[in-house]
DNA sequence: CGAAGACATAGATGTCTGTCAACATTGACG
DNA sequence: CGTCAATGTTGACAGACATCTATGTCTTCG
């Protein structure tokens, strides 16, 4: 019987929980608690390897890929990329599913639109 | 005669620029010299110190605030303070201008907004 | 069972970064 | 001109981080 993870939850105070909730940057002064929450998933992302990779599990076939592929597109070891991949997952970027002796990982649209939303500049604030 | 500042242009690598270029993240892979340029403005981003301020500055009165206001929001040094400005400030997320005594930082609303775009999820990637 | 392959984890190391104290600079004003 | 107030700069230091090698854990397959 293929195990069918849920390490999806192991982290359950970030992801797109913690983004959805605030108004856009520009609207209101962000509290500190939700700057807390905020920094690590844009943190996540603020690095050449790990934007490279969500965007290419993003661009790749069915929306998912596995880690073999990701491997191959840079000149880094095996376990630096799993490490990136993981720094994904643990903000809820990316999804991780195992199936046999692959994983396979996908983007969580929701929190990526999160992010993009939160960065937005609403039309009144941008008619100053 | 007040001396009209024109420290935007430091850092003409960064900004805008960097970012205006690119499809969304989702839509295709980034290049490696596309992260290169994206990472540091998000990096910029990604502390929670310099979110708060920018997010102060983008709500405060007339779109501007000048360090005196944002240093009392926080409790830290103004180094520290002056140190998380010029970081947003060369990376093309905030405008400065001197007047008088005073330097009053704006949000670029082109950089955060071309940000907002990059992470933006199309319709027709979200229909999967 | 045992070997091989795919991926994760652990530990080590060099580099980057957030913070502060001390100092420098600049403009207002008596 | 001299003092004060608002900012920026420098140097130092502790903690965080990207990367690697070595090793561990599963899963498949012969």
């Amino acid at each position: 019987m293929p195990k069918s993870e849920s390490t999806s939850s192991t982290v359950p105070t970030l992801g797109a929980a913690a983004i959805a909730c605030c108004s856009p940057l520009v609207s209101e002064p962000l509290s500190a608690d939700e700057a807390r929450r905020i920094a690590p998933v844009l943190k996540a992302l603020a690095e050449p390897v790990r934007l490279r990779l969500l965007s290419l599990v993003a661009s790749h076939a069915d929306g998912e890929a596995c880690v073999c592929d990701l491997h191959d597109a840079f000149e880094l070891s095996q376990p630096t990329i799993s490490h990136h991949l993981k720094v994904l997952h643990q903000v809820g970027l990316l999804d991780r599913s195992k199936r046999g002796v692959w994983v396979y990982y996908r983007v969580r649209e929701d929190t990526l639109a999160d992010l993009g939303a939160l960065l937005a500049v609403p039309a009144q604030v941008a008619a100053r």
